[in-house]
DNA sequence: ACCATAGATCAACTAGGATTGATTCAACTG
DNA sequence: CAGTTGAATCAATCCTAGTTGATCTATGGT
C-alpha cells in the first residue's frame, strides 16, 4: 500500500451503499456523509473529470475511444478515471482487452439529494451576533 | 483589478441568474452552464468551504461568529468566504461593523438540478468500441 | 513462444490553490 | 479627533493535486 497519487487524493472512505427500501421499488441511496459529499464533489471539481461524466453522460465507453474524444495522453486519462472510480462516479468493466467505464447513476443522485439537504435547511431566518 | 488568490480561482463566469417563471410562483433556475456547474463544484470541494456551507445551513451568521465557530484564523477564514461569495452559494449582507453571510439556496439548487439532468442522461445502454 | 496493443502504475516534476502574518480599510466609540 | 475593532487584501511561502514519460501488466493475435 502506501500510493502516492490519487491514492493520496482520495481517502479511505468507504464507498456509496446503495439500499434497496423494502416497500418502494426504487433503489434509494443513503443520505451522504460529509466525507462522501467531499469525495464526489472533489472529483466532480476538475475540468477534466467533468469532461469525462459528461461524455459517459451519453453512455459507456472505453479508454481508447475516451482518449480519443477528449483528445488526451493516456496516462492522463487514466489517472482521473481512477479518481472518478474511486469516488463511486463510474463503474468499469472489462471485456477482453478493452476496459468500458459507465457513469453510476447512484453516485450523482446521492450527491444530489444531499444538495437537497444543504437548500433545505437554509430555510431558517437571521441569528444574533457576537 | 487584476487581483490574485481567489481571483484568480475564480473565472471571470456570470453569477447565477434567478429567473421568475411566469405560471408558477415558484422562482426556477437557468439550466448551469457547465463552467459556472464547476464553478460551484470547486467552491464546495474543499474541507473548509464545506464546513462555512455546513455551519450557513444552521442561518445567517457574523464573520465574527464564523471564526469562533470553525476554530480559523481571520484571513483564512475571509479568504475562503470570498470564494464562496464569488461562486454564488453565500451573500454577504453589512449591519455597521459587522457583516452577515447567508447562504444562497438558489445556488444549490442550480447545482442539483445539473446533477439530475446528468443522472437522467445516462440511461442509455452500452455502445461500440475502437 | 513471440510480438503488438490496451491500460494501469510509477517517480520526478510542475503549477496553482491554500496558508500565514502583516497591512489596509471602514465603521464605530470615547 | 484619535483609538479600537471587524473584516478584506496583499506578498511570500507551503503543499498537494495534476502532468509527463517511462515502465509494467495483461490480453489476444500470429
Amino acid at each position: 500500500m502506501e500510493g502516492s497519487f490519487a491514492d493520496r487524493l482520495v481517502p479511505d472512505v468507504p464507498v456509496l451503499t446503495i439500499v434497496e427500501t423494502t416497500a418502494s421499488s426504487l433503489p434509494t441511496v443513503e443520505p451522504l456523509a460529509p466525507d462522501q459529499a467531499q469525495l464526489l464533489l472533489r472529483a466532480l471539481a476538475e475540468p477534466i473529470r467533468l469532461q469525462v461524466v459528461q461524455t459517459l453522460q451519453h453512455g459507456e465507453r472505453c479508454v481508447c475511444d475516451l482518449t480519443g474524444d477528449l483528445d488526451l495522453a493516456q496516462s492522463k486519462l487514466s489517472f482521473h478515471l481512477k479518481v472518478l472510480k474511486e469516488a463511486g462516479l463510474i463503474r468499469a468493466r472489462q471485456e477482453g482487452r478493452w476496459i468500458y467505464y459507465r457513469l453510476e447513476p447512484a453516485a450523482l443522485i446521492a450527491l444530489q439529494d444531499w444538495l437537497g439537504q444543504l437548500a433545505a435547511g437554509c430555510r431558517t431566518p437571521a441569528a444574533p451576533c457576537c
